[in-house]
Parts: C-alpha cells; sequence; structure tokens
DNA sequence: TAGTGGTCTAGACCACGGG
DNA sequence: CCGTGGTCTAGACCACTAG
C-alpha cells in the first residue's frame, strides 16, 4: 500500500523561502495531472490554512504560478490551471542583447552613410517636417569574426547636434542607439517579420545557403514622444534562437 | 513662478488601488525624466513613508514597474531605472491564439495525412524506438475565408488510440494539439524560424507577391514527458503581427 | 554598520461571481 | 448570501551590498 505523505512547507531558516516551497507543490500536483487543466486549485486562505502560512505568503506563491503562465485567477470565483497553449507563449530578445552588449567581440563596419531628402512614409515615421532631411547610416555588425547583422538606421538631421560623428563612431552596440547628446529614449516600439534577404545581403552576411531572415523593425521616441530613431536589422536565419517555453518545466526545482 | 505640488495618493473608496496609483507617480517621474536611467529611485521603505502606504504597498507598486520592465531590482542595494534597450523585448502569441481560437470563422483542410517509417532525428524528437510507424498529417488553416497558414504535426502512431480519428475530426484548433485520449499536456517547446516558401506552399497559401513566412516549430509533451507531438506551422508575412513595446507608453493611465 | 530589498505575519475590509 | 480573489496594514526579521 502506497501512502501519500502530504507535502510540508519547511521554515527552517536558511531553506527555500516558503513561498516558493508552496509553489512548487503545487505545481508538482499540477505536473502530475492531480490538478487537471481548467480546475480550481484550493483557494488562497485554504492553502494559507492548509500549509500553515499567511495569507499573504500564499498569495505570493499562487504569483508564481501565475507569473509562469500555469494559472489563471479570476476574480470572484477561484483561480484554475491553464491549458497548456501557444497563448501563453513569447520569445524574448536576451539573445540579441547578449550578443549587442559584447562588445568584446563586436565589430562594426560603416557600409555607407548619407543626408537624404526621403519619403514622406519615412518622415512620417520620424515625425519631421517638409521634406526635412534625414541621415541614413548602413552598419555591418559582426560578432567572433562573423557576420552577424545588417543594420539600418535613420534619424533627422539636426546641424547643430554632434550626431554624425556619435553615429559614426560608435564601436558598442550598448551605445548603438545612444549618443552623447541624448541621455536615452523614453520608449520603443518594435515589431518582427521574416525577411528573403538580397542578394546583396546574402552577400554581405555571407550565410550562401541561406537567405531566410528575421527583419526587426525598431523606432525609439524621446522623452517629447517625438520619434528619434528609425531603422531595422537584418538578421539571418540561425545566428538569434528565438525559442519558448509553456506548460511545467521544473516541477522538481522549489 | 511656479509650484510643483507633490502628488499625492487618493485613499477614497472606489478610487484606483494606491498602489497603483503610486506606480503611476513613480513612471511619471521616469517618463519626465525626473529619474533618469541608472539612478536609484527612492528606497521602497521611503516611499511607504512619503506617500502614507504601508510598506508592502508600497512594494507592491514597485512590482508593478519591475514587471513592465521600467526598473530593476538590486538587493542590498536599491532599485535602479532602467535604460530603454532591446533587451526587455518579448514577442508574444496573443494574436496566433486570437486566430486559432475564433472557430467560428475558422476552417481547416486536411491536404494529407499518412502514416509512416520516419528518419531518425525525427523519431528521435518524438522519442520512439526504432522505426516505429508515425502519422504525418498536413493541414491547411483559412481564417475569414483566406488561407492563413499551412500546418505539419507528427505523432507516434498507436493502433489502440483513436487517434486519427480525432485528428482527423479536428475543426476547431482548440482541440488542434488535443484528442479525446489525451486531456492536455505538460508542457511544450516552441521555437520561431524566418522561412522562405517553396512555391508550392506560396501557391497553397496565395500569398503571390510573397516567399517570406514565419516558421513556428513545436514539440508538446505528455505527463510522462514524452513528446507526443512535433511540428510546425508556415505562417506567411504579414499574418502574424509580432509586436513589442519597451518603455514608458501609459505614464497618464494610473 | 547602515541601508537596501526579500520574506513573512495575522489579521482587516472591499469587490466580484454564482447560487 | 457565501466564497473567491484584490487590496491593505503596521509592523517584524533576514539577506545582501557597500562604505
Amino acid at each position: 500500500m502506497t501512502v501519500i505523505v502530504k507535502e510540508q512547507v519547511d521554515r527552517k531558516r536558511g531553506s527555500v523561502p516558503a513561498y516558493m516551497q508552496l509553489s512548487g507543490i503545487i505545481k508538482r500536483a499540477i505536473a502530475a495531472g492531480r490538478y487537471k487543466p481548467g480546475v480550481r486549485i484550493p483557494a488562497e486562505a485554504k492553502l494559507a490554512h492548509q500549509y500553515g502560512v499567511s495569507p499573504m505568503t500564499a498569495r505570493q506563491a499562487v504569483n508564481v504560478l501565475v507569473e509562469e503562465g500555469l494559472v489563471r485567477r479570476v476574480h470572484g470565483s477561484g483561480t484554475f490551471v491553464r491549458k497548456v497553449e501557444v497563448s501563453t507563449t513569447s520569445f524574448g530578445l536576451e539573445a540579441l542583447d547578449n550578443i549587442l552588449f559584447d562588445s568584446e567581440n563586436l565589430k562594426i563596419n560603416i557600409l555607407e552613410s548619407t543626408i537624404d531628402r526621403v519619403s514622406k512614409d519615412l518622415r512620417d515615421r520620424l515625425g519631421i517636417e517638409e521634406k526635412a532631411p534625414v541621415i541614413r547610416v548602413s552598419r555591418l555588425i559582426s560578432h567572433r569574426g562573423a557576420p552577424f547583422a545588417i543594420q539600418i538606421s535613420y534619424l533627422p538631421f539636426d546641424p547643430e547636434s554632434p550626431v554624425i560623428e556619435n553615429m559614426l563612431e560608435t564601436t558598442g552596440l550598448g551605445e548603438l542607439f545612444l549618443t552623447k547628446s541624448n541621455s536615452g529614449y523614453k520608449k520603443g516600439s518594435l515589431r518582427l517579420y521574416p525577411w528573403v534577404m538580397t542578394e546583396k545581403e546574402v552577400k554581405m552576411l555571407k550565410s550562401a545557403q541561406e537567405n531566410a531572415a528575421f527583419k526587426l523593425e525598431y523606432t525609439y521616441f524621446d522623452f517629447h514622444d517625438k520619434p528619434c530613431i528609425f531603422g531595422w536589422f537584418i538578421i539571418p536565419n540561425g545566428q538569434l534562437p528565438l525559442t519558448s517555453k509553456v506548460g511545467v518545466w521544473n516541477e522538481k526545482a522549489n
């Protein structure tokens, strides 16, 4: 006969926090199928009482599961186990960040740098007036000696700002979007597309076999909500792993 | 002379929760550039005292900003305003979900359905033994009358399970991954690639001008951690908007 | 050692949902 | 109405960082 011993929360000093232990207990119940998708898990007050913790601590435990996308709170009615579906998926750009901030292994070549009067569409994106000039810079970004991506950026030309020199001086991508005259951005908006590279792009990026790529388009705004840089990266397939996990992956760890 | 009146937290019943008001106050300070990237915001205890709320409430206010990626907590040293960078970006698949669960406007055509002995690579992904047979189903998914995506899925063939009928019966994608013999998945792993469509794919999806697409690959696991479905979607460019916002976008709203 | 965030208590009342 | 989650209190002690 198998005796199921109810898991307890261990309150010794130096142990894993109580709320993490409790969230682990619930997570294991979900992973084992004891709490099935769609069913309600015990109320927070009940969890608190059963495991001898305070309501706030029980709540914090449930918060962990909410943030992991495992359960959904419904005010007034309960907390329910979610189905494992596409919905909770999200892809982060940490991988891109790791490369862009790895300044030691990063090399940036300016391919072209021009001042142009550009299309209406582009002026709209940058929020600038009638036929004002715009700087266009295209760069080849290499990482660990291999071509990694192409970057195009557009920004309004301001004769009073030493922006061009800064743009051209940029060696680390930590400051890629940053210039000395700008202490940062207030906000940004990004969009990801699939992209078929042109022959020229394939050649520059030396990805001979492959012409599928991501196009990552960005617009960043200053503290007056004025768009001040617009552009995109072309990143060949294989350079930027976009992965995501859903459901219960770490039920063992507390 | 301009008098700056310090914002207060309004504690009337029925008003916005105190922690949301306080997070809004801090957010506006960041948006206005009063708290610049890299600098420390006031300690939680200080916030609690200054705005007349309890420490837990002040903490909850800061939690909001942490979740929005605006600040970073450093244990023992403080909470700091983050730069607006690529790092905090993440792309969600809600848009895909909205289509896949919009069963009224969804139509699914089985293009092909076969039982094969497949390559070692594929058997490894499905965690099955030596040359065991595998079901392959390819579907054309249409939404509001227009082709939306192609889906390929592989799953182990089990003669004792009525899986094939279920797969073929599937009309709504809510149950696309689900079969009657399966109450759900424990976990899943997804990966997004750029993809250049073949002529055949372009023809089926009627996206004449365009052959750039996303390839969304998935593996889902049952409650024994056994991979039980593997496959991918081919989604032409323009069908699946992947967007993300970083930085301060809603400083007005509390 | 002083100051920070991290955890936790033992309650309270409110807002919401469904019977 | 009752049970649920949502907000909130007024503290406590611990863990960590930096001077």
